[in-house]
RNA sequence: GGGGGUGUAGCUCAGUUGGUUAGAGCGCCGGCCUGUCACGCCGGAGGUCGCGGGUUCGAGCCCCGUCACUCCCGCCA
């Protein structure tokens, strides 16, 4: 017989039933009657009651047994009396007779249960981390993670890319997120930095001659924390392709991610023809780059109908060409109640208030415009808003008013509450598209400037002629990320593989040829020698892994994260260093007085 | 770096207008219990009310400061 077991906690059935077996796992419940004793035994399989009563020689020891005490039990299978089968448990039929217990691992006062779903505070679940592992839901989620990547490596695979590896210790990147750096023991007063994404990397390795590379990546980032953004580490399905275009990466990425989601999405519908939607439109649309599509809201310009109109607080601010008022409909909205609380809402964000029109239906069943706002501009206006954005009697509509830059972060947050109040909403579902013409560049106010507004690598559309004639802030980027329920799931674009025109894009940004060979030396002097088109994506594989595990929380998805201080608190990282590793690595620390 | 929220038992939380010895459920420990599966019943231990100061006859509650946690902004090519 085995040493540990013959079976696992979620192998046994009624076909078992005579014959002596051997479990190990953890004691998960006890319910000790006195005179009958039942412990329900769990491993990573599942759950197997055992049963122990005082004509069992295991009896005395049984009773001493606690939660999550990891032992092992001799006995025979049999099938439980009549009437206390447990139809929950795929073991629910049988039940193990112990004859014969060893305890194997005792544990002692749990600082965290197991057994039960009760919440407990995140430092706790993080300090006994492998506690809270063992847990069915984190347990689950852990596995359907693997699971999810499986898929992923499996559908890049049969569309025929191929793995890489690339480096850990690479260069510090001047551009993006802070580096974590590493210090170099071999040559003193040098860095090593852990790479932001294998970006260059994958780059070189189209311009290497491979065709089609892939790699489940991890990527290190020294950002400050946010809920959707796991502290310093993540991965990302990273991928590139030579000799394509836009639509070939479309084409190529579109099946995998489709599939990925419609494999683990529990029945959930997946869109299937994703839609393509230029940045502008998003931003117009939707106010944000990543669009909560199940949110069925589209908001508008409605400038002209406040144009020289009696709400002034409006019409003198579109005196100003460049302001203009978005319209927010919300369908059955149209209560005091909710106007109320919407504007309460906004001036919780900030703002000074969000002005409201709503409809009441009058006699003969059309709609009339009420509110502040509907009273200053008059019944013509109000229905001509009303006919734009489609409402009726019951619904009512919001307004922001200014520089559309400035406000559109805020219309897009009041656009998701005035859906998700109102229960627009269908939580049950994937809504994917493609969020494309991402401008090259934007303006620095700060600085005054203009600086690349997403990746300095991405091809402008129109190339070097856009480079050379156009006013760099219209240029649009064969740029595309992939939005989904609102959140931003992967990004991309098609490469700039030529070197005039890097340059070029680099010298708008404010940067000369010296300091881009200085900077991106390997790359610059790859292009010389004959680079492919080539483009590609990376996709958050911990963001999806969230999306269709059903949480909001990235910790929940991950098996070691650290906490919002970037804290590994189970491991004890970060920790100081020994004098002797700091003399090694000629360092001396600087520390902040306190 | 800035702003909001929250700190009461191991955990989740209640605690009246400022008023006696700060409570409940879960968990833990002990006892009873032969068919439970959130077992049940009885008993018990467990508290610097985050910390420091102030107001008051009296502070878990009010005021000031501080720390921790958390969400957001900045940041995230």
């Amino acid at each position: 017989m085995h040493r540990y077991r013959t079976h696992t906690c979620g192998a046994l059935r009624s076909a078992d039933v005579g014959e002596t077996v051997r479990l190990s796992g953890w004691c998960h419940r006890i319910r000790d009657h006195g005179g009958v004793l039942f412990i329900d035994l769990r491993d990573h399989y599942g759950l197997t009651q055992v049963v122990v009563d005082p004509d069992s020689p295991a009896f005395k020891l049984a009773e001493t047994v606690r939660s999550e005490w990891v032992i092992r039990v001799d006995g025979n299978v049999r099938n439980r009396p009549a009437g206390t089968e447990n139809p929950d448990l795929p073991t629910g039929a049988v039940e193990l007779y112990g004859r014969e217990i060893e305890v194997l691992g005792p544990a002692g006062e749990l600082p965290l249960p197991v057994f039960g779903d009760q919440e407990y505070p995140e430092e706790t679940r993080l300090r006994y981390r492998f506690l809270d592992l063992r847990r069915e839901k984190l347990h689950k989620n852990i596995m359907t993670r693997g699971a999810i990547i499986d898929a992923m490596r499996a559908k890049m695979k049969a569309q025929g890319f191929f793995e890489f590896q690339t480096p850990i210790l690479t260069a510090s990147s001047p551009e993006g997120a802070r580096d974590f750096l590493v210090p170099s023991r071999l040559h003193p007063g040098k860095f090593y930095a852990l790479p932001q994404a294998p970006q260059q990397y994958k780059q070189l390795i189209m311009m290497s001659g491979f065709d089609r590379y892939f790699q489940i990546a991890p990527c290190f980032r020294d950002e400050d924390p946010r809920a959707d953004r796991l502290p310093g580490e993540f991965y990302q399905l990273d991928l590139e392709m030579s000799f394509v275009e836009q639509e070939d990466v479309f084409a190529a990425v579109e099946p995998v991610i489709t599939g990925v989601f419609e494999q683990f999405a529990d029945g959930k519908p997946v869109s299937k023809n994703w839609p393509r939607i230029p940045y502008a439109v998003s931003m117009q649309k939707y106010g944000t780059d990543k669009p909560d599509l199940r949110n069925p809201l589209e908001m508008q310009d409605v400038s002209e109908h406040f144009r020289g109109s009696g709400f002034k607080v409006f019409a003198r601010m579109l005196e100003d060409p460049k302001n203009r008022v978005w319209a927010i409909p919300g369908p059955t909205g149209g209560s005091r109640a909710f106007c109320d609380r919407m504007n309460a809402w906004a001036q919780g964000e900030g703002q000074p208030g969000l002005g409201y029109i709503m409809w009441r239906e009058v006699e003969g069943g059309s709609a009339e415009g009420a509110g502040p706002i509907a009273n200053n501009i008059g019944a013509e206006r109000t229905d001509a808003i009303r006919a734009q954005l489609g409402l009726g009697a019951g619904d009512a509509a919001f307004f922001v008013a200014g520089d559309p830059e400035k406000f559109v972060k805020f219309a897009g947050s009041a656009r998701t509450r005035v859906g998700e109040e109102l229960k627009l909403v269908d939580h049950d579902r994937f809504e994917l598209a493609w969020i494309v013409d991402f401008p090259f560049y934007e303006w620095n106010e700060d600085e005054k400037k203009v600086d690349f507004s997403h990746n300095p690598f991405s091809m402008p559309q129109g190339g070097l002629d856009a480079l050379n004639g156009q006013d760099p802030l219209t240029i649009k980027a064969f740029q595309y990320d992939i939005a989904c329920n609102g959140y931003e799931i992967a990004s991309g674009g098609i490469r700039n593989h030529r070197p005039e025109a890097m340059v070029k894009a680099f010298e708008l940004a404010g940067y000369d040829e010296q300091t881009v060979i200085e900077r991106f030396g390997g790359m610059y002097r790859a292009f010389q020698y004959g680079a492919p088109p080539h483009g590609g994506m990376a996709a958050g594989v911990d963001r999806i892994v969230m999306l269709l595990c059903g949480t909001t929380n990235l910790r929940e998805i991950s098996i070691f994260p650290m906490n919002q201080q970037a804290q590994d608190i189970l491991m004890g990282a970060p920790s100081e260093a020994t004098p002797r590793q700091l003399r090694e690595l000629h360092i001396r620390t600087n520390l902040p007085a306190k």
